[in-house]
DNA sequence: TGCCGGGTGGCACTCGGTGTCACTAACGTG
DNA sequence: CACGTTAGTGACACCGAGTGCCACCCGGCA
């Protein structure tokens, strides 16, 4: 079946090509019936594939959702290797989460779809925080190169943990927004975070 | 069976005693074998109680772990709210972290081990983002209610998720370290935060 | 005595995920 | 051409987390 042609397409990896077909069907499926009423039979006849292929391609339900991420992470950590040393460590990592986040603008909806189930769908709002172990992973490295502290220390973990945290939150206020870019947003948050949320030091007034 | 005395203990909540029967040994098998490892029918023969009632007690085998959880959000709920407010708001938010996790000193070993295992155990830390982020609604409104912004602005939000992000790395150097307190590293993690992370600015040395 | 309501156990069912095996098509080599 | 190899696949059986349902037991109450 959908074995169109014979010699048209050149076959480089068929898993690669099944892949994508899989996750443009869960994506779509996810999108308009939620992420739990989907069942894996569902999106396995939508694919045209089987079951069991399904669960090949993607080890998880959630995983068809999140695509290709582990190659953002590595990106993402080779964004920070080749950072320049004197430049501002928090910097750099707003500089790489930007980068790595720079999406042409046909794919925003395909990423407005994707980030709207993984920040609003509770199941998958759970399957990310596995995700982004391995994103903190690489940036508490980065920093503990920067600082000479272990990567395990309180101050890298810290960094890590609360860059990704400004970034899942820029993610969201983009999201629920609609006017501003994704990278108008990141800078915004890390402006607050750089600087110790300035913000909260202007309350309405102070008599 | 179990059925020890008549009238020597008085029942006041039967459900409340059950409850706690299954998080012990729940507990005590998870922290042996591994959470993956326990099935909910060796933790329902361990607490002497069926399958199905573990279900009615706990609505998930991550819950069995986290116990009184919700309770503890609305304690922080509370501190929060009682807030004077001419403290500074991370000060209010670190505060109020620190009190809720004032534990006694023999209740420190069963946190210890609880921690352990939301932070280690990674079908644990995925179900622990659902968990926090009670704790996210709850710190944003505080500082919606702070700053007059609204509680799904990016302020308030991004002020939730650092800090809470801030409070579970000082978990994390906590539980690896076990020389410092819960509070010190607290406190530790939220001047790091609050001063936009003065650790960053002294590298080593600078030519 | 009979009724009632909450906690319980047993059972069947759905669904996510895994291990295994057989089948097929593409490929290189004799 | 026949052959073995390999990757991708489908079918099936299986495990474990949850859930819905019903029957049961037991304490309280009219």
């Amino acid at each position: 079946m959908a074995q169109d042609g014979a010699v048209t397409e050149a076959p480089p990896d068929v898993r690669a090509d099944t892949r994508a077909r899989i996750q443009q069907a869960a994506l779509e499926l996810f999108a308009r019936t939620g992420f739990e009423q989907v069942t894996a039979d569902e999106i396995a006849d939508a694919a045209g594939i089987s079951r069991r292929t399904f669960f090949r391609c993607f080890a998880t339900k959630a995983d068809a959702v999140w695509g290709e991420f582990g190659a953002h992470v590595d990106r993402l950590e080779r964004l920070l290797a080749a950072t320049r040393d004197d430049q501002p460590v928090l910097a750099s990592i707003c500089a790489a989460y930007v980068e790595v986040n720079d999406y042409a603008a046909e794919d925003l909806p395909i990423l407005r779809q994707r980030m709207a189930l993984i920040l609003g769908e509770p199941a998958l709002q759970a399957h990310s925080q596995v995700r982004y172990a391995d994103v903190d992973r690489v940036v508490a490295e980065h920093v503990a190169r920067r600082t000479g502290q272990a990567p395990d220390a309180l101050l890298p973990r810290l960094v890590a943990t609360s860059t990704r945290a400004a970034a899942t939150t820029a993610f969201e206020v983009w999201l629920a927004d609609g006017t501003t870019t994704l990278a108008a947003a990141l800078h915004a948050a890390f402006e607050q975070l750089a600087l110790g949320f300035p913000g909260l030091r202007t309350p309405p007034a102070r008599p």
